[in-house]
DNA sequence: CGTAATCCGTTAAGCGCTTAATCACCCTAC
DNA sequence: GTAGGGTGATTAAGCGCTTAACGGATTACG
């Protein structure tokens, strides 16, 4: 309680008249001290306030007792999206209670993000990493290898005997596509993340394989960079285009809402000349006018598995691939029949 | 670089034909070996790919080489404030380079937000912490000082000898109200996050201030708790009272734009019949229609400095209260003249 | 030429904790 | 009566690094 002075296990040690090896065995709930004195040690232990020494403890064992995210997104993205912080607050979900922090680093280039893995190994500052937005043949998952640094990926299982925590995405692609048809509309565009990323290519994948089985000939995917001007400039394309789409579908949510200003601006009016879907629920969409359909993704719960998942791991655990629960299309205001054409 | 084995200096004592001493020595940078050893020693370092151990170094100098930060918002609001994430990569970019990390917390209550700094104290896991939204008679304060542990308050210089980063604020709320006075605005209110919360009180207080100054009489606040729900139902009770406001401004970006919906529901159109000013500027702000004009701060700004400021502080510097760059007011479409009543 | 100062390097203790090895007992079994 | 087997404790080594204290060799100086 007192400041300054953190009591060590060999003040307990004094105050309890036995050595500090017994003390360390009464505090771990280890065999080798009898039930009377480990009482008497632990009573000790917490009216001195004493909490172990990180840094003693992981160099005597071996073990950090945390774990470290890296999220490589340039500064000037990374405010707009909820994506983090919805995701670490479900990481802190997982970790709360038990003895393991988190590390965080935002860096805005993938080599910075590599140097980070690199150096939190070497001074065994983590446990275990979190991967995410991987790429592909993505140079994280050959680094964490090398290093038999535990990772776990939060995406889709395309490493094999990477442990990941995946959402089906390839379902709501599908879903969003058949509840789009379904009003009415034949001409859909996609508007994408960067192609690099893995789940960027599976969204965009699923969504060809189902328009071809819908029968959509028209349907298609263009780049953007989950900025709103990126997205502007692609959308504003796409409606000038000859034959226009009657819908359209992001792979973010300020990406939408950015479309839905230009659709604007164009002249059309969301969602009777035009449907439009978010992808990430989110506060944005929900209080844009009109309010977006968007495909809400369990983004807390990815948190708190891949952190369970990586704990076990770094116990030795064999490598799962856990899926969460499904995503769901949230049908709001900006989705409707199509015009006539 | 191979998997598995990490060099430790007497690794590299045992390559150079030195003690360990020496290499510690040379890899510090202190005086103590010759300028050839040294190089050689850095050589045979770096080819190993040495990284020292945190651990290690910790326990013998006492330094944790990591500072914390913990964010006590429910998990509900975290997401849909930019405000963390940018501040975050404020905090790297200060970070950036050097040896310390960032350790990370999101609780949902201010006990649990406590009792983190308590534990990593305890645990000598950071050197430091940062404080954001100080309330009055913080309790966090009082722990740090009893703790001893160096701290950096990101806000207003409410307690003495506590340093902190702070942004003038009132210079701000000025300017706002100035700025809606000129269009010939006469009845504002202003929507205020939690009273608890020192920065709230802050601008209300410059409201007022400044609302007397200019001859309102009319000028009130009323709160909400930064919630999209709580702005809406605030802003409708507000704008259906007897003698409604032209003009709003709010504590952030969600609660303006929320209060676009209801303006859009009560069918006053907005900036013609309503004006709406936001507290910190966003892709929100920007992307919605109409777009808002809001007050700009300098929060990665704020992050860096109030780390470097941490870092000078843990080194023993006195403990100074660094002032940020000014707010600025970002006028958008959301503001204009009131309507001739 | 003897002594002091300087330079470069080694030794060893210590940071707080874990844990294998050891030991001192006491109990039971044959 | 002694070998064997548990208990419940202590001892001590070790995790990787820092750093005060020390020491041997070289150089400077009166």
């Amino acid at each position: 309680m007192a400041g300054g002075k953190r009591p060590t296990i060999s003040d307990i040690a004094k105050a309890a008249g036995v050595s500090t090896g017994a003390v360390s065995y009464a505090l771990n709930n280890r065999p080798g001290v009898s039930e009377p004195t480990r009482r008497r040690i632990m009573d000790i232990a917490d009216r001195l306030g004493w909490v172990p020494s990180s840094a003693a403890r992981s160099l005597s064992d071996g073990r950090a007792n945390a774990i470290g995210l890296v999220v490589d997104r340039p500064a000037r993205v990374i405010g707009v999206e909820p994506y983090f912080m919805q995701l670490i607050s479900g990481i802190q979900v997982a970790l709360a209670g038990g003895p393991t922090s988190l590390l965080l680093q935002v860096t805005d280039n993938s080599a910075a993000e590599l140097a980070a893995y690199r150096r939190w190994w070497g001074e065994r500052r983590v446990d275990g990493v979190l991967l995410v937005d991987l790429v592909q043949n993505d140079p994280r998952v050959e680094l964490v290898q090398e290093l038999r640094l535990p990772a776990v990926v939060l995406g889709e299982p395309v490493v094999p005997d990477m442990p990941c925590v995946w959402t089906d995405d390839e379902l709501a692609v599908e879903e969003v596509l058949e509840y789009l048809v379904a009003l009415g509309h034949r001409r859909i565009v996609r508007v994408a993340g960067p192609t690099k990323f893995v789940h960027t290519q599976t969204r965009s994948r699923a969504f060809t394989t189902a328009a071809a089985r819908l029968g959509l000939p028209d349907a298609r995917v263009v780049h953007a960079d989950y900025s709103d001007e990126a997205a502007a400039r692609v959308t504003r394309r796409v409606l000038t285009s000859g034959t226009p789409p009657t819908a359209l579908v992001f792979d973010n949510d300020v990406m939408a809402v950015s479309a839905l200003g230009v659709a604007h601006e164009l002249g059309l009016t969301v969602p009777d000349q035009l449907s439009l879907v978010a992808w990430d629920d989110s506060a944005l969409c929900r209080l844009v006018r009109p309010a977006l359909s968007a495909v809400r993704r369990p983004i807390a719960e990815r948190g708190s598995a891949a952190v369970r998942l990586l704990l076990d791991v770094i116990n030795g655990a064999p490598a799962e691939q856990v899926k969460t629960s499904d995503p769901e299309l949230v049908p709001r205001s900006s989705t409707a029949h199509p015009p006539p054409s």
